[in-house]
RNA sequence: CGCGGAGUGGAGCAGUUGGUAGCUCGUCGGGCUCAUAACCCGAAGGUCGUUGGUUCAAGUCCUUCCUCCGCAA
């Protein structure tokens, strides 16, 4: 089939790369414009773009999609369909109407669960065990679209969004492909989205501010998920410590916030009585280091309350 | 030049108005102990990121460059 790819983040190369290398045609990709980036704010290629170009595909980044332009655009291709992973913009009823068999989206959540934005983050926030990836017909609804395969995985104990992320792109972009291969031979039927709607909005990092008032488990779950970015963080005589990795700790009669321990690992009591051990963290101007050292170097005492 | 922090013995940090470099760990040796990540005694280990300068004297002031990091995106 001839494809026009539409995505932006590492996330969506995956796919990308598997629908290149596969017997199908991507005639032509759209991403996102370049933004600045990094400290110098240097104009930075979206890694679609990059993995497109290296490819010699044409790439396409325009700051609306509902100008009429990309629509021109896609129809002097005439794609049998358009995959699209991780775009990042809302496609108007043309675009979704413009190929024969429509737009294809990769959504990675077990839809209709954590629709939106960031549906890895919240399933690892929310204490998920098990999320996946839901291959949908797109409609004009924010991931509402019926269903055509989906794939399911465990989340590990201590696994990371940043670490969910990796496993289930591979995943989905196989899971593309082949129920692209299905939807040519007429093999798969859509299905209309059962059970309760959630949404999963965008990450904000005002959100990634740990509140020690909430139970262990709760704020460990927020460590793992708001990892790699914007990273779980609280605040200690005025300066922000994001954390890195922490694991739920023991019982504890300390008040909420409290530092419980400071031997090897920096231990804070939470809400529900027990204590969040924090492992490795990262304080401001240095680099991320075992809690043990930074305790080295910052004497913390038992009984100092952080948070502000 | 978007704002800001930092480069000091193996690790993490302190170092006051410039005057012989300290702390907490770790390492090594010894001691105590049934025993220990505990405790006690002792030791090794630093041209204080780089260049040039000011000074009787610079980790500490000025200057060149390099590197790392937070914010911001």
């Amino acid at each position: 089939m001839k494809i026009v790819f539409m995505g932006t983040p590492d996330y969506a190369v995956k796919t990308l790369e598997v629908l290149v290398k596969s017997e199908h045609t991507v005639a032509a990709v759209f991403a996102q414009p370049d933004k600045p980036v990094g400290r110098k704010q240097v104009l930075t290629p979206p890694p679609v773009k990059v993995c497109a170009e290296s490819y010699n595909i044409p790439v396409y980044q325009p700051n609306s999609v509902k100008t009429g332009e990309a629509l021109e655009i896609i129809k002097n291709i005439k794609p049998d369909v358009i995959v699209v992973v991780a775009y990042g913009k809302i496609l108007p009823k043309e675009i979704l109407e413009a190929a024969k068999y429509g737009c294809v989206n990769g959504h990675a959540s077990l839809l209709p669960k954590y629709r939106g934005s960031a549906p890895i983050q919240y399933a690892i926030l929310c204490g998920e065990t098990e999320t996946g990836v839901t291959i949908q017909l797109m409609d004009e609804g924010i991931d509402t679209g019926d269903i055509l395969e989906t794939a399911t995985t465990k989340i590990g104990d201590n696994e990371t969004a940043e670490e969910l992320f990796e496993r289930l792109s591979v995943i989905s972009a196989d899971l593309m492909l082949s129920t692209l291969n299905k939807l040519e031979k007429g093999e798969v039927t859509p299905k209309k989205q059962e059970g309760d709607a959630t949404y999963a909005p965008i990450i904000k990092k005002e959100m990634a501010l740990l509140d020690f008032n909430k139970p262990a488990k709760e704020l460990f779950n927020a460590v793992r998920g708001y990892y790699s970015w914007p990273c779980a963080y609280f605040f200690m005589d005025g300066k922000r410590i994001k954390v890195i990795k922490a694991s739920v700790g023991g019982k504890t009669s300390m008040s909420a916030g409290t530092v419980v321990a400071n031997n090897g690992v920096l231990s804070i009591a939470c809400g529900d009585g027990f204590s969040l051990d924090i492992l490795v963290l990262q304080a401001e101007g240095s680099k991320a280091m075992e809690a043990k050292q930074y305790l080295c170097g910052k004497q913390i005492p038992v009984g100092q309350v952080v948070g502000e």
